[in-house]
RNA sequence: GGCGGGGUAGCUCAGGUGGUUAGAGCGACGGUCUCAUAAGCCGUAGGUCGAGGGUUCGAGUCCCUCCCCCGCCA
């Protein structure tokens, strides 16, 4: 890197949202961060690493009242829970503040306020949905009603579930609110609005200075910024948990507007704390300031929040690092599979060391999303069938933390206690060039890489200096000099420990812990950056006691975290969303179907003839992963070598044609069909057959009624004429 | 439907401005040491670089069309 080197860094995680619990989707931001930190502190710098509660907002102040609580004591109690929570992933704040504080209130009036003698604030009348029952407007989530594109019912009110579509809540079919059930009314309020539209020129000149922000990052918040920015609504009437905009009664800050000024209001109680000026890092150039976020958040970090500090005269973000999402085995996580972990549940079972370090290799500084991958499953409905044996996390844990950085220092260290009276000599001849080639290349490409939160190509460094040194060992093989040349077994042992020293300061940002039980071992101070090289010999080993092994992973642990994190949603019951990785109250953000179970391969169309009725139930929920729809048939014929078969070509409203086998050749003329309006499963996984795919289904009913073995067969219809691809519920 | 990102060895991924036999790690397979956590080390096999066209002396790398996946938006 070679950005300027300012006197401080000031480095921040997002804020999680205080109404949930941790889950491995927050880890993979704040261990990326963590690690940075923990680089940067090695090389000398200095940085104040801090994070907080987001604690305002609707969804809050709801749940709350929901429990019965007071929003403050919930945000307090979810405030220690994720601040324990990252601790035990060896995640260390200098502060884990909450924005429901006076210091961030104050920055907020203070960014108001500039805000509005800027002349970006105004104010205007805007049109909702009230609830007469309980007396508030209703946020869009607490909303319900019928999509107005496909008539599910019971469907939020900015987005179909369902179908997919988003909407306003006004467009919904009989709307109702989520609290009451109450029938809200249209009513206006004023709200305050951000003129972020007259700093578009202003941001488009942030944007682009490449350091800001990942290039692909940068490349769709140009997209936003070339079709226009709104102006943004930052107000919201009571009842609100959050702060009072100035000079009204009733009217709040809308959660977006103060949360990153948590950011400033954290280090402010820091600064308290420890003697130091919130305007040394605020409001001076010699601080550069990181923003670690997830790329759900990116508008709210590089748009509207750059805006804000202008406007009041604070510091500008020197960088936006973004990091994408975390999917399990290539897909979202999922609750009912038990992919959807808690950060509790995982240390519960698995040490956090572990999951450091597979996070670790697999990031990189661009925001792609980061697959986990846990295992097969036998049965995709039952998690207890899970196989974590070949799972990469256990793989690679086990092959290069396990088997070749720590089995180095194992090997060397319990060789030198064991064979050599626990002391080495003088290093060899071939180390001189070792150490060159590693201190012009390895050692400042690694640096390079953790600087820019390129975890992955830092640890492969690691991970070959680590297999360097194994190799070393191999050719030089000390133990079958350990008898008759001492001395130089004395020797070669003192490359071999150089080596675990080098390996355990080069990896200790990503395994602080295991580094720090080497650093006992070898009897060395805690290694900064600098001091990171070839140079341990004519010396003894430090405490013989220190134990500098990790154990190897156990793929059935990784099974008991599935499954319990399985069980502990199951007995939390939670039918909808309830973790929620960070403040997202806008539609586009929100967790939207968190389980896209794919639906199950349908066996064949061989429906059981005469068939008892199935007895097993199924569940709403079931029932509508089928996507029936009205689908017109446009060409039948028949098809050469198949007696059974019909092939169709139906249209389900999709701007093209779907090509159908039914086995209804025997009872139906191919053109006595075309003009219909069937039935069709459409979301039946398509299936090869001799004569082309077959992409759905047709329904038909048997007729029970007729001989056996020359079975009537009718095909359902649509009574009307509904628009084609229209749903069936 | 629009926009963006992606589709490279079994798996996870690298492959600035086009240039010799397409790379790495893990896994698999074979060999080997025995200090070390059944770990290490050495070696082998494995890819029509989503499909098809085009530009070019030459394309994973540029252009067009199409298919599939993910995300954002309407």
């Amino acid at each position: 890197m070679t950005e300027p080197s300012p006197k401080r860094t000031l480095l921040t995680c997002a804020l999680p949202y205080a109404n949930g619990d941790i889950h491995l989707g927050h880890m993979v931001e704040h261990v990326l961060a963590d690690i940075h930190v923990r680089f940067l502190r090695m090389t000398g710098a200095e940085v104040v690493f801090l994070c907080a509660s987001d604690a305002h907002g609707s969804p809050i102040e709801l749940k709350a009242r929901e429990l019965g609580q007071d929003p403050a004591d919930m945000v307090a109690r979810y405030n220690r829970a994720h601040h324990a929570d990252l601790e035990r992933f060896g995640v260390h704040y200098d502060e884990f503040y909450t924005t429901h504080s006076e210091e961030t209130r104050k920055h907020s009036y203070a960014i108001f306020e500039g805000a509005r003698a800027g002349g970006l604030i105004y104010t205007q009348d805007v049109e909702g949905f009230f609830s007469e029952v309980d007396q508030r407007f209703l946020p869009d989530r607490w909303i319900r009603g019928t999509c107005p594109r496909c008539g599910a019912l019971d469907q939020y009110g900015d987005s179909c579930e369902v179908c997919g579509s988003t909407y306003r809540p006004t467009d919904l079919l009989d709307p109702r609110s989520a609290i009451s059930g109450d029938e809200p009314v249209l009513r206006t309020s004023k709200h305050y609005f951000l003129r972020i539209s007259d700093r578009q020129e202003f941001l488009r000149g942030w944007v682009n200075t490449p350091e800001h922000m990942p290039a692909a990052t940068r490349g769709f918040v140009n997209e936003w910024l070339e079709a226009g920015l709104r102006d943004w609504d930052i107000s919201r009437d009571a009842p609100y948990f959050g702060f009072l905009i100035p000079g009204e009664t009733d009217k709040y800050f809308y959660v977006w507007l103060d949360a990153p000024v948590g950011y400033i209001g954290t280090t402010e109680k820091w600064c308290n704390d420890h003697g130091r000026r919130v305007e040394d890092y605020w409001r001076s150039a010699d601080t550069r300031i990181v923003h670690v976020i997830g790329k759900d958040i990116v508008p709210f970090h590089t748009l509207f929040w750059p805006a804000m500090l202008d406007a009041a005269g604070y510091n500008l973000p020197s960088r936006v690092q973004v990091h994408g999402f975390l999917t399990v085995n290539g897909e979202k996580m999922s609750k009912s599979r038990g992919t959807f972990i808690n950060a509790r549940v995982f240390a519960e079972h698995v040490d956090p060391q572990y999951l450091r370090f597979y996070f670790a290799s697999k990031l990189r500084s661009e925001p792609d999303d980061l697959d986990m991958h846990l295992g097969t499953w036998g049965d995709p409905d039952d998690p207890a069938s899970l196989d974590a044996s070949k799972s990469e996390l256990v793989e690679r844990v086990n092959a290069e933390l396990v088997n070749k950085i720590a089995n180095l220092a194992s090997r060397v260290i319990k060789f030198v206690r064991e064979k050599l009276d626990g002391r080495v000599g003088a290093l060899p001849p071939e180390s001189a060039e070792v150490a060159r080639r590693f201190e012009s290349s390895t050692k400042p490409a690694i640096a390079a890489a953790y600087a820019s939160f390129d975890l992955a190509t830092a640890l492969r460094g690691v991970v070959e200096v680590s297999e360097a040194g194994n190799a070393y060992l191999q050719g030089a093989a000390p133990w079958k000099l350990a008898a008759t040349e001492p001395e130089r077994a004395r020797s070669i042992a003192a490359l071999g420990a150089s080596y675990v020293a080098v390996i355990a300061g080069l990896v200790k940002p990503v395994v602080p812990e295991w580094a720090a039980r080497v650093e006992r071992a070898l009897g060395v101070e805690p290694l900064a950056w600098d001091a990171i090289g070839f140079h341990f010999e004519n010396r003894p080993l430090g405490d013989p006691a220190a134990d500098i092994r990790i154990d190897r992973m156990d793929p059935e642990k990784v099974k008991s975290v599935v499954l319990a994190s399985r069980a502990g949603l199951e007995r939390k019951g939670a039918p909808t969303s309830t973790a929620k990785a960070a403040a997202t109250p806008s539609p586009k953000t929100k967790e939207r179907a968190m389980e896209t179970e794919k639906s199950t391969e349908a066996a064949g169309g061989e429906a059981a003839r005469v068939a008892p009725l199935v007895d097993a139930e199924i569940t709403i929920d079931e029932f509508s992963k089928v996507d029936l729809r009205v689908g017109l048939v446009k060409n039948a014929s028949l098809v050469e070598g198949a007696d059974k078969l019909l092939r169709l070509e139906i249209d389900l409203g999709e701007g093209r044609l779907r090509n159908i086998f039914a086995g209804i050749r025997k009872h139906y003329a191919p053109e006595t069909l075309v003009g219909r309006r069937v039935v069709v499963v459409a979301n039946l996984a398509p299936r090869k057959m001799k004569w082309g795919v077959s992409e759905g289904m047709v329904l038909a009913a048997t007729d029970l009624a007729s001989p056996k073995g020359a079975e009537r067969v009718l095909v359902l219809e649509v009574d009307g004429e509904p628009a084609t691809g229209s749903t069936i519920k």
